[in-house]
Order: C-alpha cells, then sequence, then structure tokens
DNA sequence: AATCAATTTGCCTATATTACCAAATAGATG
DNA sequence: CATCTATTTGGTAATATAGGCAAATTGATT
C-alpha cells in the first residue's frame, strides 16, 4: 500500500464520511428533486439554520452540492447526482442486517 | 419528515458512515477480492491488529461484512458486493473536486 | 442611511471516534 | 496441561463532530 494509495482511500472516505449523517442525507434526498435555499432545507430537516447550514458546509467541501446565491437567499443543488444510487445498496444493506437479526433470534 | 422516515435516515446513514474511514475501505477493497483474515487485513492496513479488529467489527455491525472463524483465524468476507459500486460515483464526486478547485485558482 | 431577512461564522459544550497498549479469550499444538 | 497464536475486549487519551445561541455578513427594502 503506497502512499499514494492511502491518500486515495482518505479521499474517498472523505467524500463518504460526509454522507453519514441522517440530515446530510435527507439533504441530498430533498435536492435531488431541484435545488433548494437553505430555508427550505431547514424545514425539512428541523435544525436550527445554522446547522443546516453547517452541514451544508460539510456537504459542499466534500464537493457534493454547489451553491449559487441569488438575491437574499443560496441556492444548493447536486454536484454529482449518482450519489443517489447509492441508496438501493444501502437499502440492501440493511434489509441483510434486518435478515441476519431474524436469523440470530431463530438460532 | 415523519419519525419513522428519520429512523430510515439514521440505519442509511448508519450504513454509509461505517464506510466512511479509509481504512475501511482499503479493508472492504481488499474483500472484493475474496474472503480474508484479520492478519492479511492488517497487513494492509498496517494499524495495530487491535485497531483492525474494531474496525472490522464496525463495518459487521453495519452488516456490511460477516465473519467465520475456522481454527485460529476468522475470515471476514463482504455481505453486500453491491458496495463497490459506490466507489465508481465517488472518484466521480473526486473529480468534480479537482475540477472546480481548478476553476477556482483560474478565477 | 437604517432596517430587515437569509445565511454564515465563532464560540462553547456534549458526545463520538480513533488509536494504541495491555489483558482476556479461544482454539491448536507439543 | 502448558503454551503458543490469532483475535477481541477494556481502558484511556487525543481528536473530531454535532448542535445551539449569539454575533457578523450580505443583499434587499424603505
Amino acid at each position: 500500500m503506497t502512499d499514494v494509495d492511502r491518500q486515495r482511500y482518505e479521499a474517498r472516505a472523505a467524500v463518504i464520511k460526509a454522507l453519514g449523517h441522517p440530515s446530510r442525507l435527507m439533504m441530498v434526498d430533498e435536492l435531488a428533486k431541484g435545488e433548494r435555499c437553505v430555508c427550505d432545507l431547514q424545514t425539512i430537516v428541523g435544525s436550527d439554520m445554522s446547522t443546516v447550514s453547517k452541514h451544508l458546509s460539510v456537504l459542499r467541501s466534500a464537493g457534493i452540492v454547489e451553491d449559487d446565491k441569488r438575491g437574499l437567499q443560496v441556492f444548493y443543488r447536486l454536484r454529482v447526482p449518482c450519489i443517489l444510487n447509492f441508496f438501493g445498496c444501502v437499502e440492501a444493506v440493511l434489509k441483510e442486517q434486518a435478515r441476519a437479526a431474524q436469523a440470530a433470534l431463530r438460532s
């Protein structure tokens, strides 16, 4: 494992980590439908506006969303929509989890 | 956003979070080639054995890997191979990141 | 220029994560 | 049974993350 390889895994992990929070997932899901202002996202997520803003900045520095200020509002949108493909597989993992839990109960 | 919805995002985030660490990504990548004992993974990752073991337990409780003790060794393998599809999109995000960084320099 | 609205930043506290070491466990072997 | 090997568990310290409040910023409005 070379140093460059390590850096590559580091970079990948940073992207994935940015997605590893429920509020951020909610926002990504909402942004899948189109661009949204911070206020829209706050309504959905339900945290303090400053908290939402910080989550968005995590997504932005990971390269997952980009923003665009128009007037008083800042609009965010997905930069790389393939992110959405993750969810299918994540659901598969959750199903496996459930299955394993059942099996454990039976044994 | 109902409470059940929130729980669903929570569960998804937990799975994704488990992937959000460079060492764990390395291990998943290695396991893509087939099952491996903890010692194999330790060699690749290069951390303390106990650290590697804990990372594996994170992946296991997320439902991403399963393990199997045979003799003195414990073998791990991927439970849900679609995980590997993530990487393509993550690379796309990284490329976008790089492009944005370039654009920022030019402006 | 003063005020208002939307968002971000700074600060602080609580909680979570990571890593290593040392000790415990479990199976194999002499 | 004593011992060796592979792995896990417990303890602990360092660092990172998350959330809210208050203050700062930025653009719009009067």
